[in-house]
DNA sequence: CTTCTTTTGACATTCTTTTTACAACTTCAA
DNA sequence: TTGAAGTTGTAAAAAGAATGTCAAAAGAAG
C-alpha cells in the first residue's frame, strides 16, 4: 500500500505562475528593526502592501482594526508572545494565513505550530525567496484559488484531502511521489508545466533528481490512470516544453 | 577556504540538456579558481552563458556594463565584500535575482540575508543541483514579465500562459521554437525585427544557427496562421531588414 | 534483511530544428 | 527595361533533441 505521508511543506507546494499581482496587505510582526526594514523591502518589491508592528499587543490591535491578507509573525515578541497572537488571530479568523518565523529551536516540535494554528513556518536563517514562496502559497491556499480538493474526470475520482484516487470505483494505489505529481498537475490543469518547475514544486530543492525522473512518473501516472496509456488524453506531453494535464 | 566539495562528476550528470532554453547570462562572483571552474561547467552544461568575476570590484563593473539575468555571489570576496556587492546591485536593480553562496557560519543570523536583499542562498558545501534549482527558481520568478498574455486577431487567439494558439476555435499546434518566435513577434508588434535580433532573443546565446533558420520558422508560422500563406498579412517581410508582425 | 519506492541509464522511437538547394523575388544601376 | 547581385520563399533531406519505455541500481521504510 502506498504510504502517502506528504510532508506539510510539500502539501502546499503548489505554485501556479503568479502573473500580475493583485497582492494585498501583509502584516509583519517583528521587533528587530533591521529585519523589519528588510521584510518591508522584500514584500514591497513583490507588490504587497506592508504594515509592521513591533509587539504582540499592537499586532492584535491592528489585526482587529483591519485584517490583512496574511500575517508574518516572529514567535519571539515583547508584550504578547507570538504564540498568543497566533492563537488569538486564528480564533477570530481561522482562514487568515499566518506564516511563522522561528529559530530552529523553537519548533523542535512541529506539533506546536499546528496547535498554534500557523499555516506554515520558516526557520532562521531563512531564504528570503522561501519566505516569499510560503507566504504566497499560504495566500493562495486560503484566499485565492480554493484549491481543488475533489476531481472527477473520465472514470477517475481524486480526493486530495483523503489522498485517495479511484478508477471506476476501485482504489488506485499511487506512491507518494506519484500522488504529489498528480496533484500538482491537476491543480494546475491546462497549464504547461516544465520538468524544472515540477522538480522545484513537487520534489523541492533538497532532492533534485534528473529530469528523466519526471518522465518516469508521468509514465506511471499514465499507466495507472489513462484508459489507453499509449495515447494519453489527460497527461499530455507538450514537446520541448513539459507536460500538461487536461481534464 | 576552498573546501567546497563540488563533485565534478555531479556537475556533468546533473541533467540531460533540457531543450532550447531562452537561458541567459549568469554572473558568477567567486574567487576560488576551482569553484569558478566547477560553476562554469555546471551552468554552461545547462545552457546558460557564464561570466566569472573574481572580486567585488570587477563584479560591480561588469554588472554596470551589462546586467546579467542572475548573479551567483560568494559572500567572501577580495576588494569589495560580497555583502556590499549585493547591497549595491539590489539598490540599482531590485528585481535582479541574486543567489548567495556562503559558509554556514555566515548566515547564522537571519538578518543578514534579508538585509542584503539576496533572493536565496546555498551554504557550502552545496549540491550543484540545489544551486541550479535555486537559480532556476529565481529566474523563473522574475522572468514572469506578463507582457501580453492574450492576443486576438483575424481568427487567431493566443494564450501565452497556456501556450496555446487557436485558429477559428481550433487548436493550432506550434512547436516550441515556433511558439517562442510567434510570441516574440507578437509582443513586439509593428516593429521590424532583424533575423539577428530574433536569433538573439528567441534562440539565445547557446544555439546560434544560420539566419535561414529564422526564415523557415516564419514560413511555418505563415503556413499555420495566415489565411493565405503565400501573401502574408500578419507576418510581413521587410526586405533587407527582417520581419515584422502586424495585427 | 526484505520489500517497496525512487532514480538512473540505455535504447528505440518520434518529433523538431537546421541545413541545403534552387526557384522566385527585389533592388539598383546601367 | 534589363540584368546582375543580393534576398527571400520553399520544400525536402539531414542532423539533432526530446520523449517513451523498460530494466537495473540505488535508496528508504518497515
Amino acid at each position: 500500500m502506498g504510504n502517502l505521508a506528504i510532508p506539510l511543506s510539500a502539501a502546499r507546494a503548489v505554485n501556479p505562475p503568479t502573473s500580475a499581482k493583485p497582492a494585498g496587505r501583509i502584516l509583519v510582526v517583528e521587533d528587530d528593526p533591521a529585519v523589519q526594514k528588510a521584510l518591508r523591502r522584500l514584500f514591497e518589491t513583490e507588490g504587497y502592501a506592508v504594515e509592521i508592528q513591533s509587539d504582540g499587543r499592537s499586532a492584535l490591535d491592528s489585526f482587529q482594526a483591519a485584517p490583512p491578507a496574511a500575517i508574518v509573525l516572529d514567535l519571539r515578541l515583547p508584550k504578547v508572545s507570538g504564540r498568543d497572537v497566533c492563537k488569538e488571530v486564528k480564533a477570530l479568523a481561522p482562514t487568515l494565513p499566518i506564516v511563522v518565523l522561528s529559530a530552529a529551536s523553537d519548533v523542535s516540535d512541529k506539533v506546536l505550530l499546528l496547535e498554534l494554528g500557523a499555516d506554515d513556518y520558516v526557520t532562521k536563517p531563512f531564504s528570503p525567496r522561501e519566505l516569499l514562496a510560503r507566504v504566497r502559497a499560504a495566500l493562495r491556499h486560503t484566499a485565492r484559488t480554493p484549491d481543488v480538493q475533489l476531481v472527477n474526470f473520465d472514470g477517475i475520482t481524486a480526493d486530495f484531502k483523503k489522498m485517495e484516487v479511484k478508477r471506476d470505483g476501485n482504489v488506485v494505489v499511487l506512491t507518494a511521489q506519484e500522488f504529489k505529481t498528480f496533484q500538482f498537475l491537476v491543480q494546475n490543469a491546462d497549464r504547461v508545466i516544465s520538468r524544472d518547475e515540477l522538480l522545484n514544486e513537487v520534489w523541492g530543492y533538497q532532492n533534485y533528481p534528473s529530469t528523466r525522473t519526471v518522465d518516469n512518473h508521468i509514465l506511471k501516472l499514465r499507466q495507472k490512470l489513462e484508459k489507453d496509456p499509449s495515447s494519453p488524453v489527460h497527461f499530455r506531453t507538450v514537446h520541448g516544453m513539459g507536460y500538461k494535464f487536461v481534464r
